[in-house]
DNA sequence: CTGTTAGCGCCTTCAT
DNA sequence: ATGAAGGCGCTAACAG
């Protein structure tokens, strides 16, 4: 049995060839003062010895790693892998590599994910704030030595790139108010974004604040969509709601369980019971009756989420440059609910 | 302007600390032999200046990453999302940090993916193998310096956790045997294993060859459901199929396709068609009627796979030990179709 | 155009 | 128990 295969480094071609370790390094870097001979004589090396340069060592000089870090607050909701499905694909393109990681809304671990992709040298950071006012956004505003942006939500002072949460409510407001609705329920929480500015609209529109119900709380992030299906069920079950009620969910997948627990109830979809999910994810027309849902364009926000970060990449830092906002509209997607 | 904050090194919390920079590493690592007294000043130092060891040159040394590579061929279906959510939760648990790429199926991004993983040094490789005879396969199986597993799907010579497809394709053929189905269409390919434990149970049980058949070509892998309910409805209204026909699909998302075309054209479920889907994902029972469908113990495959590759890891290579195969068995999970 | 010389930040003997 | 020294593989001046 021979030794560890071990990795093949410059300095083996390099003997190989019969030139300096450095020439090699020039080489691979396509540096331009290098005969053709002996940079053909290189590659030759290069594909027989199937040399791979080492990136720690690169990072650690280069002190640039080429990696990106990625984290998302839910890797089991469809909506934010189909983020990351573009994200890895747009860094891809542009050379990066992804590290992913999972706060799963805790703010415990957004911290320690932040601390060990530091230390993995990540040249940039793409977020997915769970909770609105978690104080990890705090914590990044004043890294400035961080490239970072934070998708799908706002936070001052800080670049973001996201749909317009507000304005997403307002459209789920008029929604209903133009569909004949009497009450109106948010699955969520309150100082979400999402319900102000529904609440807002449906303010202006004369409903009065108690036909305006919230039923959630932080538990409810990050719960498959059967909690989402019991807590309505017992909810429709013992209020008593007069007339039409409308359900405006902070995300679809929980839609998709109110969808189910009114079903079950025997209640008739949209006649007795509408509902409007939000994100526009896949699964909103693959279920029956087919989802109405607020849309986000992710695969913009993604586009725009990397292009910002690699440009704070490759800026001098010292830019220390307003913080950059990109808001998009949000659409109603009207289907059967 | 002050100038660029710099990374801390242990050198700097040496200083501070007024001792050697080896005994800053002894600190960090937990090495026995410090004084408790040093010890103290150290770690104070090393709180206060905030000092993130630098992985790059951690790994330069010990040749070792706590980095797992993990390459899955569709970021878009469910089934490997929900795979890649327990990956990471358990990677995590053990320590170790990953790194996702997206192969969509393409050999050539498969063999550019695992090039970039191994400069990396990763300390391991956890594979979704897009085509059943991927040429990636025998690269991998060639390459005994870096400890992988693929998931999945069981291929020959190298470690893999899966459930049997074979068998899945028995349970789908007893399961449309049952009820009376007389046409059997599969939607894959003909070479898939899945494909290949249906036919034989439907041989086996005297089903003619004619009255099985197989729709579909590499082009439907990765592609979105609408594909699916596309290529369905033109089928199901080309074809002359007499009876009730059962059709079953290598994915789930393909099965919910399926579901809208059959509704479209106007289809009794189950009475005139059955459906079985493939991997029992979430979108199972949210869609309707409830997809019926094979299961995979995501979880477990997860926990075996990380489970086998930490061990593989460890061990001191030079064990060239058989190859590890860990198959579960599907069931099949009877919903509404 | 090419090679030599320094590190990058950390870990690991080897002395002390 | 501690420190000094060497090196991991590569890049980046600096000389020729």
């Amino acid at each position: 049995m021979k030794a560890q295969p071990k990795h093949v480094t410059m300095k083996d071609i390099a003997d190989k060839a019969g030139v300096s370790q450095t020439t090699v390094s020039r080489v691979l870097s396509n540096h331009p003062s290098v005969t053709p001979q002996k940079r053909r004589e290189v590659m030759l090396w290069v594909k027989k010895l199937n040399f791979q340069p080492n990136y720690a060592a690169r990072v650690l000089t280069a002190s640039k790693s080429q990696l990106i870090g990625v984290m998302l607050p839910d890797l089991q909701n469809p909506y934010f892998t189909e983020i990351l499905f573009h994200l890895e694909r747009i860094c891809a393109y542009h050379g990066y590599n992804i590290l992913v990681a999972n706060s799963n809304g805790e703010q415990q671990r957004e911290k320690s994910i932040i601390r060990a992709l530091k230390a993995r040298q990540i040249d940039g950071l793409l977020v997915g704030v769970a909770h609105p006012e978690s104080e990890i956004v705090a914590a990044l505003r004043e890294d400035k030595s961080l490239p970072k942006v934070v998708i799908t939500q706002e936070h001052e002072g800080i670049d973001c790139v996201a749909v317009s949460h507000e304005a997403g409510g307002k459209l789920a407001a008029e929604y209903f108010l133009d569909t004949g609705v009497n009450e109106f329920v948010f699955f969520g929480t309150s100082y979400d974004p999402k319900f102000l500015g529904y609440n807002k609209r449906l303010r202006e529109n004369g409903v009065e604040s108690e036909k305006i119900h919230v039923i959630g709380n932080e538990d409810w992030f990050f719960q498959t969509k059967q909690r989402a299906y019991r807590v309505l069920s017992q909810y429709l079950r013992s209020e008593k709601l007069e007339g039409k009620t409308g359900v405006y969910c902070v995300g679809d997948i929980y839609a998709v369980g109110v969808i189910q627990a009114a079903l079950d109830l025997k209640m008739r979809i949209p006649e007795d019971i509408s509902i409007v999910g939000f994100d526009n994810i896949f699964i909103c027309d693959a279920v029956t009756p087919r989802l109405t849902s607020i849309s986000q364009p992710i695969e913009q926000i993604a586009e725009s989420a990397v292009d910002i970060l690699l440009r704070q990449i490759d800026s001098d830092d010292e830019a220390e440059a307003e913080a950059q906002h990109v808001v998009f509209q949000p659409e109603l997607i009207r289907r059967d609910t």
